[in-house]
RNA sequence: GGGCACUUAGCUCAGCGGUAGAGCACUACCUUGACAUGGUAGGGGUCAGAGGUUCGAUCCCUCUAGUGCCCA
């Protein structure tokens, strides 16, 4: 017998275990290979091995095994890929925190082999905690063939393809401008800057009576160093004829960078500064002595401040553009760690940019060349996970020529080779594809696929698959320009290392190179596996918006160029997890709500659903536990049904036919039962989870629970054996349904029960998930639905009447029905037991004619009596009446004015006015009969 | 500034060219042999506002107001 009360935390782990003891989710099961099952295949967005689980995470991995469930049970191959990515400047933060917390020697003191040999140590004693916690939430991935973007095959892909993309000219290096990290000390990709709002507070201007106080600015840096626009002047080198003034204001939020300006830009239609464009005219850079050209460019705004701008090509994207066109010199003023350098003034070399900004601030008000400060609202870039100031710096990088590769990207998504869902997000898609920028591939960190690059004494590069290829090739050209003699060529290939003339780059790939290639790299390739041959291309990627991005994006690019086909037919964009108020949830606004600590309050049945449940196509997530506590209420519902059932022995027969029943009520409940299992199917098939979940909750409590248990009480307690035998067939048939249809939503609890469902006598062996996805046709029986939705109404309406009228809740009453024709009293007597039940009558009787003092019901062409005499309060009788015809009859107008409106008989659609029609000699009828009853109250 | 959404019951949200729905919250009653993590009944809505299309608009179109997100 099942326990009273659905414990979760007891059952999820024991049933995990049964799980892996089957090896249910081990794609390629004998009985699936080839011919004989259909792949279905979906990677995981690779998780970061430093990650643990949060509610996005929770949800992502949520809708991936809803599916993957789904399509297991309709018999597919599925293969769900499970695996993390190495995530190079994350782990590499963990493992140098580690050591410091330890006090160890930092990693340049012990080197770069020992140091990714200790990474490696962390990776396999706390790497990828996300994996257990993604098996605590249910998700049935083919674990055994989990993959980690480091392992050895994803390593030879990531070789492959770089060298394969730099023959090509698609990789190439390049001195640009990069977001660099200062704290990390390295590249990052545009995707992992934050802009973050600044808003500054300090106001001077030199008109102002007061002196400029430079304690006070500094002690608005303190909280914030950015929020402010400084105006400073720049001196002309030389008068000009024609401009009043012999200084030009220039206006900037970094004023540090003025120490690397080349120019400064005004626009020529500027009429301000007509005269020093004609003069060609200069500026002494102030602290530095630097004379810079004033440059006409249309970059700056007229309407914008004094309409002229410095120009620091070096540290600033745009200026560097500038630059270009005006042949400016780019100076590099900023050392790795964001220091003044040696490019810089003696006094301010070896200052860090922000103390060097208020440095600066104060001697150009020294020099009576600060024009004003004021507070401005600006966004500053913001590394993702370091938090600091990003600064643009000039630096060797490695790029992806990206906007090639975006061309086929673009035109498979055009196609419809890969499909959005929901299809907004294309757009999204397209914007960023179509202005797509280089992609900065090279991170200056150890941890990593280090780039495949050597380079000659004379820097020459050569790339390679590895170091004895690159050193053969490197040999080559040596010897053929001369610079190395057949003799020492032979020499050093003799050696065994490269090292006597070539030296490896130093750098890694950014995480994403590698996880680009996840969609057939975690399948073998560059391998020609057979696992390669079958689940590729996938079927659907699940993700979120912001990911677009960098999974969608990526692969798409990576797999049409590589494998030549599109890595997943279909995009599945989903909501963003927000808490309850709408805000996203972050750790520092203290609002996250810990998906573990859900399921350990819940059970992970109640979190999946409420996540399948609220994932509605276009719209975020609000979660409150609220919501969760009503879904585990839905699961103990459900236990508690199945509890029923066993305790009335309903035990699935072998002969058991759905088509072929005598009971109504077994009749009707298995048609509810098709209609319910396709609005799932239907749902699942178009990705709208909140609509399948909600017509299996629906049908499960709304029509399993509250009536079709309910009306079978009396079969089950009477004595018609055959009624009960079919009857108790029929529930445990009915609930395997369910458990069908509610297992990719709630996998623990319905494998459990479907264990303890007897079937044929006999326990149980087999397991839900393995079984076969409801499949039901033609069991609908027009007939039946009739008959019990006429019992269901009659049972309605005697409840509201006793409810209205006080009876109270535990007395039982008689019912007559009056003027009742074959079939009505045929159903009355079919079901009286059911109905005296339900509705707590004493006595069901047929008069013609209703007695005195009675309380009336109408339930379609049915009309009955409570006859209570000195029990109602007639007056309260009278006014409920009055209220049901004051109802019918308001909706009875709508039908009679829509009818008595010619166009709307001629225009609309046939089955729209006889529809009107029917249901307006429905609601004659029903107010003839009410009418008639109230008539009667008022004659007695 | 460019783009994408959203505005429906007290709250959170479904819905969608033809009787406005759910969950939670609320009110009253009920410990009846699966379930109080429950049952029964009930109250509560000019579907943001203004136009337009249509026989008919919460739904389609336009504008306005407000909110959110993404990108500059």
């Amino acid at each position: 017998m099942l326990e009273k009360t659905y414990q979760p935390a007891e059952i999820e782990p024991r049933i995990h275990g049964e799980w892996e003891k089957a090896e249910a989710f081990k794609a390629g099961r004998p009985d699936r290979q080839g011919d004989a099952a259909e792949p279905f295949t979906i990677v995981i967005p690779p998780p970061n091995v430093t990650g643990s689980l949060h509610m996005g995470h929770a949800l992502n991995n949520t809708l991936q095994d809803v599916l993957c469930r789904f399509e297991r049970m309709r018999g597919k191959d599925v293969l769900w890929q499970p695996g993390t990515d190495h995530a190079g400047i994350a782990t590499q933060m963990v493992v140098e925190r580690q050591m410091m917390e330890r006090q160890e020697p930092d990693r340049r003191a012990i080197g770069r082999d020992t140091f990714v040999e200790k990474v490696w140590t962390w990776k396999e004693e706390s790497g990828g905690v996300i994996i257990n916690q993604l098996k605590r939430l249910g998700a049935s991935c083919d674990w055994s063939r989990e993959r980690f973007t480091m392992d050895e095959g994803l390593s030879r892909a990531v070789l492959k393809v770089f060298v394969e993309l730099y023959r090509a000219g698609l990789i190439y290096k390049d001195k640009r401008l990069v977001n660099w990290d200062p704290k990390f000390q390295t590249a990052i990709s545009d995707l992992e800057v934050v802009q973050v709002d600044s808003q500054g507070s300090f106001k001077w201007d030199r008109d102002s009576e007061e002196a400029f106080d430079a304690a006070a600015l500094d002690k608005a840096l303190a909280r914030d160093p950015s929020g402010h626009m400084y105006h400073f002047r720049y001196p002309l080198t030389q008068k000009v004829d024609g401009y009043d003034k012999d200084y030009i204001v220039v206006a900037t939020t970094r004023p540090e960078t003025m120490l690397g300006d080349s120019g400064v830009a005004v626009h020529p239609e500027d009429e301000r500064y007509a005269a020093l464009l004609a003069a060609k005219a200069t500026v002494t850079l102030p602290l530095v002595g630097r004379e810079i050209p004033i440059v006409a460019d249309e970059y700056s705004d007229p309407e914008k401040g004094t309409g002229a701008v410095k120009i620091t090509p070096a540290h600033d994207f745009n200026d560097f553009e500038v630059g270009k066109r005006h042949n400016l010199e780019q100076i590099n003023i900023l050392d790795e760690i964001a220091q003044l350098n040696e490019n810089a003034p003696e006094a301010y070399r070896g200052l860090d940019r922000f103390i060097a900004r208020k440095r600066i601030v104060a001697d150009m008000d020294a020099a009576g060349l600060l024009e004003k400060i004021e507070p401005t609202s600006h966004t500053v870039p913001h590394g993702d996970r370091s938090n600091v100031v990003i600064e643009p710096w000039l630096t060797d990088q490695w790029y992806v020529n990206a906007a090639e590769l975006a061309k086929d990207a673009v035109k498979a998504v055009e196609d419809g080779r890969t499909r959005f869902v929901p299809k907004n997000w294309e757009k999204t898609y397209f914007e960023w594809m179509r202005n797509i920028q280089p992609w900065c591939i090279s991170r200056q960190l150890w941890w990593g696929h280090q780039i495949p690059a050597w380079y000659g004494p004379d820097g020459q590069v050569f790339v390679a698959t590895d170091e004895g290829e690159a050193l053969a090739e490197a040999l080559t050209h040596y010897v053929q320009n001369g610079t190395l003699t057949t003799e020492r060529a032979d020499e050093i290939a003799r050696a065994g290392t490269a090292d006597a003339l070539l030296k490896r780059d130093e750098d890694v790939l950014d995480t994403w190179f590698s996880s680009g290639l996840w969609p057939f790299s975690t399948l073998g390739w560059p391998d020609e596996t057979p696992e390669l041959q079958r689940y590729y291309p996938t079927n659907v990627l699940v993700t979120g918006f912001d990911i677009i991005f960098f999974w969608v994006a990526r692969m798409m690019m990576m797999g049409l160029h590589f494998m030549k086909e599109v890595p997943f037919h279909d995009v599945y964009i989903h909501a963003l997890v927000r808490d309850e108020k709408g805000q996203k949830m972050s750790k520092s606004k203290g609002n996250v709500m810990d998906p573990l600590g859900v399921i350990d309050s819940f059970g992970a049945d109640a979190l999946r659903f409420t996540l399948s449940a609220m994932a509605a196509q276009g719209r975020d997530i609000k979660l409150s536990t609220q919501r969760v506590e009503g879904y585990r209420n839905f699961a103990t519902k459900l236990w508690n049904a199945a509890r029923f059932a066993e305790m009335n022995e309903c035990v699935r027969k072998f002969d058991f036919d759905p088509a072929a029943l005598d009971e109504t009520l077994n009749k009707w409940i298995v048609g509810e039962t098709e209609r319910a299992s396709a609005a799932v199917t239907t749902g699942l098939e178009a990705y709208k989870f909140n609509e399948a979940a909600t017509a299996a909750y629906e049908f499960v409590w709304g029509i399993f629970c509250d009536w079709y248990l309910e009306l079978i009480k009396p079969i089950l307690n009477g004595d018609d054996e055959e009624a009960k035998a079919e009857t108790r067939a029929c529930v445990a048939w009915v609930l395997d349904q369910i458990l069908k249809m509610l297992h990719p939503f709630m996998p623990f609890i319905t494998e459990e029960l479907w264990a303890h469902m007897v079937e044929h006598g006999e326990k149980r062996t087999s397991l839900l998930t393995l079984s076969q996805w409801p499949k039901l046709s033609e069991l609908q029986n027009a007939e039946a639905d009739a008959e019990i939705g006429w019992v269901v109404a009659l049972i309605s309406e005697i409840r509201s009447v006793r409810s209205e009228m006080n009876i109270p809740a535990g007395a039982k009453i008689p019912l007559v029905i009056t003027g009742a024709d074959k079939a009505a009293r045929e159903r009355a007597d079919r079901h009286e037991d059911t109905i005296g039940r339900l509705a707590r009558l004493d006595s069901i009787s047929f008069d013609a004619t209703a007695p005195k003092g009675a309380a009336m019901i109408v339930v379609g062409e049915t009309t009955a009596a409570i006859p209570l005499e000195g029990v109602i309060d007639m007056e309260a009788e009278r006014r409920r009446l009055a209220k049901e015809i004051g109802e019918a009859q308001g909706n009875l107008d709508k039908m009679d004015a829509k009818l008595a409106n010619p166009n709307f008989v001629a225009k609309a659609k046939p089955e729209a006015v006889e529809e009107t029609r029917e249901r307006k000699a429905e609601l004659e009828g029903i107010i003839k009969r009410l009418t008639a009853a109230l008539r009667r109250l008022e004659a007695s």
